[in-house]
RNA sequence: GGGCCUUUAGCUCAGCUGGCUAGAGCACCUGACUCUUAAUCAGGGGGUCCGGGGUUCGAGUCCCCGAAGGCCCA
């Protein structure tokens, strides 16, 4: 509808009109506006932390010009490189006319690179006084307000380029999210693992309860899945002979998007041979509490005005316990039609044919996981619900599972893994009737992971833990688009792309 | 999927029970200014009020449909 010369009386256009014509007057001077190569040699912070020694020597610095104060025949502006900002100077009478009217062509957004003197002002603000300047980039939009920053959080995740510029403490939250992935790593390689990967196209999606997303092979013609989880391919490296082995790594579940969901993720999981779940939930609290003590110094963290600690040992309590503490319902010992009774005595709404299993599920989900705050494993999940962890001894019904819980949300999952073929042939079995009758997040068939099996997999502790999750926990972080560069956002139909 | 809320200048926000030409701060432009720092002072430009219908003499404001986003719930 709207035509093109309609677009050209927008304000923004105008405000980009100007910039342009600045760039073009750079070009017609001969001067390149988009730089080249630049040898820096120092960070605005060491400048600042290093002032003593700097102090009237001459440095070579370059960033982004955030905020500019002219003043006639001498001005200030702030320049922000990765470490942080400092404040520019800049005098007609050291520079002379042509350098002092580059600089006053500088818009707020421009990459300049300066070489300068290292002093500090009257008021007593180091500061770098320019001897030369040089273009690196033209900026040819307008940055959000300098005060107020970009807080429109639609545009801040559209845009987060823009969002990192302006909004400082957005990129601490990415360094920090990087280093916990390195101390993580750090840990796994120091305790003798492996660190692999395995495929993300699958033809069969297993591993996990999900709903996978499909695409398509073209050489070969045929659908693939995005995978749900790696598991089923690290205890195949089991089989194979490694012991102990992780893998980092985006999984895809086909499912809505919530402040707890963003439909790729990172997870991080673990196998250790001839390991249980007791050796994992251990692993689980000293991997927290290590991470936690290298970010923050210490194990106890604030998250959303709650005072965690992190400290080993957490405490156990077996799910049943959990529910007959938080719900009152004693499920010990009832058949499935009893316990879909107690269940809907305690106003829960459950299938007519909903197995033992998935009541107690549904009764934990309800009465128990809102009251997890402080660090908890909750164990002995039932079997029904667990396809491929390794039964209880002393109860079959159950398995030896285990989910860490912190402010509410489940962290972690980690069993004794299933290592008998034929148990676990069957379990795929009813998994596969319960997807015949519409349940689409039960496991599919995978014989070759039955084959696997078949040839001996070595007792094994498995432990997978949602990396966005542990660095919201870590970094305060109340949405999981605040701990991803770029969370999956739907695209704006039209007309928005200015 | 359901409920509630938001969408006004590049950014951050006002705009009352419908009523003159839709405002402010920052940013931008012009001028003044050689230690400012949310620089200051004077002047100026800038609007698809998310989109589409409707009610009305008159809609940013009320109604309906739609879009994107946020929060809560499933």
């Amino acid at each position: 509808m709207s035509g093109d010369n309609e677009h050209s009386s927008l304000p923004l256009d105008e405000l980009m009109r100007i910039r342009r014509e600045k760039l073009d007057s750079l070009i017609e001077q001969g001067i390149s506006p988009y730089g080249e190569r630049f040898e820096r040699t120092h960070l605005t912070k060491e400048i600042i932390d290093d002032f003593e020694q700097l102090e009237d020597t001459e440095t070579v610095i370059a960033g982004r010009i955030m905020s500019l104060r002219t003043h006639g025949k001498a001005s200030f502006a702030d320049l922000a490189d990765v470490t942080g900002k400092i404040q520019l100077y800049v005098r007609v009478d050291r520079v002379g006319e042509e350098t002092y009217e580059l600089f006053k062509k500088i818009d707020i957004g421009d990459i300049i690179g300066v070489r300068g003197r290292v002093f500090r002002t009257r008021r007593g603000e180091i500061s770098v006084e320019i001897l030369a300047l040089k273009m690196m980039a033209k900026s040819l939009r307008p940055l959000p307000d300098k005060w107020h920053g970009l807080k429109d959080v639609e545009l801040r995740y559209r845009q987060r380029y823009v969002d990192l510029m302006v909004n400082p403490e957005v990129r601490r939250v990415f360094e920090t999210r990087s280093r916990i992935i390195q101390i993580l790593r750090d840990f796994l390689l120091a305790r003798g693992f492996l660190e692999v990967e395995t495929p993300m196209l699958n033809v069969i999606a297993g591993g996990a309860n999900a709903r996978p997303f499909i695409t398509h092979h073209n050489a070969l013609d045929m659908d693939l899945y995005m995978r749900i989880a790696p598991e089923l391919y690290l205890k195949r490296l089991l089989v194979g002979g490694f012991e102990k082995v992780f893998e980092i790594g985006k999984n895809f579940r086909n499912e809505g998007i919530s402040t707890k969901h963003n439909p790729e993720y990172t997870s991080v999981e673990i196998y250790q041979a001839y390991a249980d779940m007791n050796d994992m939930m251990k692993m689980t609290e000293e991997l927290f509490a290590h991470i936690a003590k290298e970010i923050h110094g210490t194990t106890e963290i604030e998250f959303d005005n709650h005072k965690i600690s992190l400290a080993p040992p957490w405490p156990r309590i077996p799910m049943l316990e959990a529910v007959k503490q938080y719900s009152g319902v004693e499920l010990t010992g009832l058949d499935a039609k009893s316990a879909r009774q107690a269940a809907k005595e305690k106003g829960l709404q459950v299938d007519a044919n909903a197995s033992y299993g998935s009541v107690l599920d549904e009764l934990f989900d309800k009465f128990v996981e809102p009251n997890l705050i402080q660090p908890v494993f909750i164990t002995e999940h039932p079997v029904e619900v667990s396809p491929l962890a390794k039964r209880k001894k002393d109860n079959p019904r159950l398995t030896e599972r285990f989910e860490p819980f912190i402010v509410t949300w489940e962290m972690a999952n980690g069993f004794s893994e299933l290592n008998d073929p034929i148990d676990q042939k069957e379990r795929f079995v009813k998994q596969v009737q319960q997807r015949e009758s519409g349940d689409e997040e039960a496991h599919m068939m995978d014989e070759d992971y039955i084959t696997a099996l078949e040839y001996g997999m070595p007792p094994a502790g498995g432990l997978g833990i949602g990396i966005d999750r542990l660095v919201m926990l870590l970094t305060n972080s109340l949405s999981i688009r605040d701990v991803l560069l770029f969370p999956h956002m739907r695209p704006r139909t039209k007309s928005d792309e200015q």
